[in-house]
DNA sequence: CGAGATGTTGAAAGCACTCAACCATAGTGG
DNA sequence: CCACTATGGTTGAGTGCTTTCAACATCTCG
């Protein structure tokens, strides 16, 4: 599997990341173009969707999740978002998704108005935006196609840095192929995010878990025993 | 529902649009920018996923869906585009989807070098890409989170001009609130777009009818009878 | 330690899927 | 002109995966 495509995967979920912003090779910051560094707590609301829409949001560090509402109360989780995303772009209307922390956070706010006066930040947002856009058709493909073992051996197995993807060679040490992951997600955010319900998600933990593909330290710290395996079940194989 | 959300909901698919591009209010071009005009017949591909990306896409004319396939062959269609709306930037990566035609299509094609070079394209870009994203999380709302009936709902809604939206004030006439539609798609296709099964689109569809919501006046006719009363089954009311 | 939040497991139900047969339409050629 | 075929669409019966509802377990933190 590849969500978010070469040059995003795996970065700022997982416990051993590096965690410097990745949207694109040699990028103009939007640090640069004044505005300012704001921190924010885990679980912390950025904007809600409906809010008007003032500023452009990168982020530098931590994780968020855009998440959009039904009127019943279904939740839709519609991006996680890595160090080096953007966000809260919205041509003048409204934001159209909930911006909600799921760790610490650094978040880079830049007024609308002076992102239109840089081109240098323009050919960013395209550059950036078309990385996620990948990875918001990827995530399509989940939604719409995918089991529910595929969908979580997926979100697992995109946390892992340097493997699924399509030029992915295998193990470098063949008779080490595990991983620790660290997942800052509730079964709940998972759950929302996968299109699936909490039970099924934890349902289909404990069967990797049976199988012995995984093991689970603590309810978000999860090691993957074999990550070749996990990947074989992605439905991308 | 709001499919594409203002300003470019309806557009390209319906019988009687006016087709003009709707992507951003008083943008640039892409046609001013070198590049050729290509006509695509009905069901052409105009480019694979995997294939190297070298040009970037605007659609002046028609219908065009992006989908990508799993190895067994299951096919998530992740955009059905409208005139506007652009496609085949990857960043230097292979392209993502395949792109291919639903209908005739009129299609401007650049080079990426030249793209690279304009401010005035990165910027129109931005946009575009902002308002395409806004349809691809919408999109997963549907995909993740509403039952069969409240995606082909959904789905028809939004190829009904100015109605649906979060501003849709009603019928203007209120004793006429109804609407012709032409859907492009064929039942496998849309099918594919919805995240179903064709049995299942083509049972939700015989039972709107039954209902008296909608009249099959062709395969890919549709006439809406009562368009709130469509609304009022997407879910999002 | 106790209370609230979060996660797991079981049993039963439901919705969409699978498989299969049938129907409708359009195009072809005798 | 009409049988014949191909393609696309509809309908029915039965299955199965995920959900729902409910109980229970575990973790966290004052």
């Amino acid at each position: 599997m590849a969500y978010f495509e070469v040059g995003t995967r795996g970065q700022g979920a997982v416990a051993t990341s590096g965690g410097a912003p990745v949207c694109a090779t040699a990028r103009t910051s939007f640090s640069d173009f004044g505005g300012k560094a704001v921190h924010y707590d885990p679980h912390a609301v950025i904007y809600y969707e409906g809010d008007p829409a003032r500023r452009l949001y990168e982020l530098l560090r931590g994780s968020v999740m855009l998440y959009k509402l039904l009127p019943d109360g279904r939740r839709q989780v519609v991006e996680v978002l890595q160090p080096g995303d953007i966000f809260g772009l919205a041509n003048g209307e409204e934001n159209d998704c909930t911006a909600e922390t799921l760790t610490d956070a650094l978040v880079q706010e830049v007024e609308l108005r002076q992102v239109e006066q840089s081109n240098e930040l323009q050919r960013t947002l395209a550059r950036c935006l078309s990385n996620q856009m990948r990875g918001l058709h990827e995530h399509a493909v989940l939604l719409g196609r995918k089991s529910a073992v595929e969908r979580v051996a997926s979100f697992l197995m995109h946390l892992v840095p340097d493997r699924g993807g399509l030029d992915c060679t295998g193990p470098t040490n063949p008779d080490d192929d595990s991983c620790d992951l660290r997942l800052h997600m509730t079964r709940q955010e998972i759950a929302d995010y996968l299109g699936l319900t909490i039970e099924t998600v934890s349902r289909v933990i404990s069967d990797l878990k049976r199988r012995g593909v995984i093991r689970v330290d603590k309810a978000d710290r999860i090691h993957l025993n074999r990550i070749c395996s996990l990947c074989q079940m992605t439905g991308m194989h």
